[in-house]
DNA sequence: CTGAAAGCGCTTACAG
DNA sequence: CTGAAAGCGCTTACAG
């Protein structure tokens, strides 16, 4: 072994994670050898001893959402930068898969856990915490458990698409979304009905709200389609739940002979990174997705690393109005 | 400890690892033991003693990149099915972050790697393979190194593009692709080459090549745009290096002033999801990104279980066409 | 069938 | 400043 540099293995480690006690002379002969023998430090044996692994897990529900795409991203990134390394759990927003992976993660010794359950919040989280790993809640209100959480302004979000629409010119309003039990659904209407609030009474747009059984583009679609063909052009603008969405209401709105934004404007939301590439370049409503991982995955390991200091907080971030060429004044 | 059964540590390993060599009697009263005290094994000091743990490494360039979020997604499942957890490794195209994390994966005793290398092959690879940790190299043919790799066809993909353009009446072919030192890129123009030497000499059509910097949108707009400008629109159709080249071209072209597929056919590469939902659906060339994969997790997994029984193999998938709106017949 | 013991590769007081 | 030694929690021959 490394003693090849003629000291104790005792000195080995000390020279790896005290290197300030060690005489200069002794730390370089160390250092040669290690990189001379390519020596990796076991992490099995440093966690057995020292009792804590350095490793992190991230359960989503789809990774193949650009949002969570980019939100895992940030989580590696500030994660790699701490020296921790993470683990990916994809739920397919099956609660059963999501238990699974939680309990595969405790018995890893995980040190953290950052999560998007993919219904209301798991029962299963509050042994987590018990168990001493460090718990906190990704895009999702922490609802009765205490544990940090992130989370984007989602009631500003639809204030600023509202606005946005309304100083356009915009007076018939379609708000093509989720089903209104979803919590950033909620939110985000009620934003909108804030920004409504601020307008004079004479003024103020009618909002058609439309409800499809997916956030999807082809859920999407079908719903814009079956509405104009059951009603017509009845409106002139409409609010989408998110990119994907926007990009089916397009596609129906075009079908029907109508153009974007000559006869309707689209406003998005999420700003993945297709809306830029778009054909037609797409209004929408960026979210940190980056940053909201990022900041994730600090405050787990925050929480692990000085659980006594820790203090569970909530994290919120802001929204903002990307303006394309989806939208247009009328 | 679980010693309260009234047995020694040794029996209560073997009562989890090996029950059947112990007696009826003394088992069910460990287990009762177990249940009690609800006793979870370390999995350091397992994985210290026996040397193996049950983690996979993954590294790949971009996980922004739908390609390897969906090929995430296919390690995952068959790493779930088989008792594995995996480690997400994004390396930004870096050399350098990726030798980091492949230091870091050592360190973590993880049992395979799987690694699709950003920039030639990786000359650390060859160390992992003699520490003993599985390695497969994904999407990447394995030069000078002995170990499994999955990958598609990409002269037969090639070859699907010419062809489908050929039999829809176009002859005059633009190419718009990478550098032709990336093996894909490479593979892919010899399939086209081979398509046309089957073509009768009178009737083959000419092929404007037109490289771009980078596979991404913005540049092949760019790259699209000047050519126009220069030469005109001396093509009816063009085969793109990927989806979103494809994107950014059908920007360009519309910008021109021409319509897509009335004025000029697109193909693009990859089929990724939005490719299906895009305002003008894209004809595209699928690959099995998830079954990518899939296959390699299967095979690493094999590898480490059975490292005797283990031939190394390459596994070759074919690539094929999907015809949707973006090319028509002249 | 069960127990005692060695040892996996580290970290960390504690002498010297 | 450095080395010798104990011990983290398991697994696994090896006695008995």
């Amino acid at each position: 072994m490394a003693e090849k540099a003629g000291v104790s293995l005792g000195t080995v480690s000390n020279a790896i994670n005290r290197p300030e006690i060690l005489a200069p002379e002794t730390l370089k002969r160390v250092r040669k050898a290690i990189d001379e023998l390519k020596f990796i430090p076991n992490a099995s044996a440093q966690t057995l001893r020292a009792g804590k692994t350095r490793i992190l897990g991230l359960v989503v529900p789809d990774i193949s959402n650009p949002f969570f795409t980019d939100l895992a991203k940030g989580v590696n990134d500030a994660a790699l930068l701490a020296g921790y390394v993470v683990i990916l759990c994809n739920t397919d927003e099956d609660s059963e898969k999501e238990d699974h992976y939680i309990d595969i993660l405790a018995g890893q010794n995980v040190r953290g856990i950052l999560i998007t359950p993919a219904h209301e919040t798991n029962k299963r989280l509050n042994e987590i915490s018990k168990r001493g790993i460090g718990l906190t809640l990704v895009d999702r209100p922490s609802i009765g458990l205490d544990t940090c959480s992130v989370e984007v302004n989602d009631a500003h979000g639809g204030l600023l698409a509202l606005e946005h629409l309304y100083e356009r010119g915009h007076r018939k309003i379609m708000c093509l979304t989720g089903e209104s039990d979803i919590p950033q659904v909620a939110e985000r209407e009620r934003g909108m009905r804030e920004a409504i609030s601020r307008i004079p009474k004479a003024d103020r747009p009618t909002i058609i709200t439309q409800r499809i059984p997916m956030m999807t583009a082809d859920s999407a679609s079908t719903v814009m389609s079956e509405h104009i063909a059951e009603k017509g052009l009845n409106f002139t603008a409409v609010i989408c739940g998110n990119d994907l969405v926007a990009f089916g209401a397009i596609r129906a709105i075009r079908a029907a002979g109508y153009s974007i934004p000559e006869d309707v404007s689209v406003i998005g939301y999420d700003d993945i990174d297709f809306a830029a590439n778009a054909t037609v370049p797409l209004t929408s409503i960026a979210q940190p997705k980056y940053q909201l991982g990022y900041a994730a995955a600090e405050l787990v390991i925050s929480e692990c690393e000085n659980p006594e200091k820790h203090a569970h907080q909530k994290i919120q971030f802001q929204p903002h109005l990307i303006v394309r060429n989806s939208t247009r004044s009328i």
